[in-house]
DNA sequence: CAGCATCCACATGGATACTG
DNA sequence: CAGTATCCATGTGGATGCTG
C-alpha cells in the first residue's frame, strides 16, 4: 500500500495527459458504446435500440468523436438503403480492459457510496 | 478477445451504475486529488499548492463530493490557526488501482489518438 | 488558514423537426 | 436508413471578493 509513487502516472503532467483521455471518454455516453460494440460491429439503428435512451443526435456525436480518435471505424456500404457499419479499432478494443476495471470498481463501491451520501445529508 | 459478454459490467443496468460512479469521478479535478491524497494526508493549502490550476472554489467543491462519498476524511484539529486534514478511506484508496489502469491505458494511447484526431482534422 | 458567496462564460446534452 | 439543423435547459468551472 505504501506504493504510492506509482500515482505519479495520474499526476504525471499534472494530470494533463489523464485527463486529455479522460475528457473524451467520461462523457455520458462514450464508454456505453464502447461496451455495446464489444459485441461485434453494428449499424446506426441497431445502436440507437441498443443503447436505452441515447437520442440521436446524442449517438451521432459521440460516434463521431470515437472516429476522430481512432477508437472506432465507420465503413459506409454504398447501398439502397444507407447502411453504416461501426466497430472498435483495437485501440478501442484495448479500452474495455481498463473500463472494465473502473466498471468493476463501481460495482462494488456503488452501494458504500450512496450510503455515505445519504448519511451525510442526514447530517445536514 | 472473444470475451465480449465481461462487457455485462459496463452495460449491465444500462450503464446506471458505472454512470452514477463516473459522474462523481470524472470531473475535472478529483481523480487528481484522490491521487495527490495517495501520498498520505494533507490540508487544504498543500493541496491547493500540489494541485496546478485548481481553483480555491473547485478545491472545496471537489473535496465536500469526495466527503460526502466517503472517498475522502476531513479531520478538523482545534487550533489557531485552525487546521485541516484530509486523508482518503479505505475506499478512496480502492480506487488508486483502476484508476492507475485508467491512466496507463491514457498514456499508452494518448499519441495514437492525438494522431488520429490530427489526421481526421486534415482530411475535413 | 480554510473557507463561502456571487457572478458569469462556456460546454454538454435533450427535444423536436427535417432530409438525401 | 442514417443522419443534419435548431433551439434551449442545465451543469461545470473560472474569477473575484469577503470572513471566522
Amino acid at each position: 500500500m505504501a506504493e504510492y509513487e506509482h500515482t505519479c502516472m495520474i499526476r504525471g503532467d499534472g494530470g494533463r495527459t489523464l485527463r486529455a483521455v479522460l475528457d473524451r471518454i467520461c462523457n455520458k455516453w462514450t464508454l456505453l458504446i464502447v461496451a455495446t460494440l464489444d459485441q461485434g460491429s453494428l449499424r446506426f439503428t441497431d445502436l440507437h435500440d441498443q443503447v436505452p435512451g441515447i437520442s440521436q443526435r446524442m449517438l451521432t456525436l459521440t460516434l463521431r468523436n470515437l472516429e476522430r480518435d481512432g477508437l472506432v471505424s465507420r465503413t459506409v456500404h454504398a447501398e439502397v438503403p444507407p447502411r453504416v457499419e461501426y466497430a472498435l479499432t483495437p485501440t478501442g478494443k484495448s479500452l474495455i480492459p481498463p473500463a472494465l476495471a473502473l466498471a468493476g470498481w463501481a460495482i462494488e463501491n456503488v452501494a458504500h457510496i450512496e450510503a455515505s451520501r445519504e448519511a451525510y445529508e442526514a447530517r445536514t
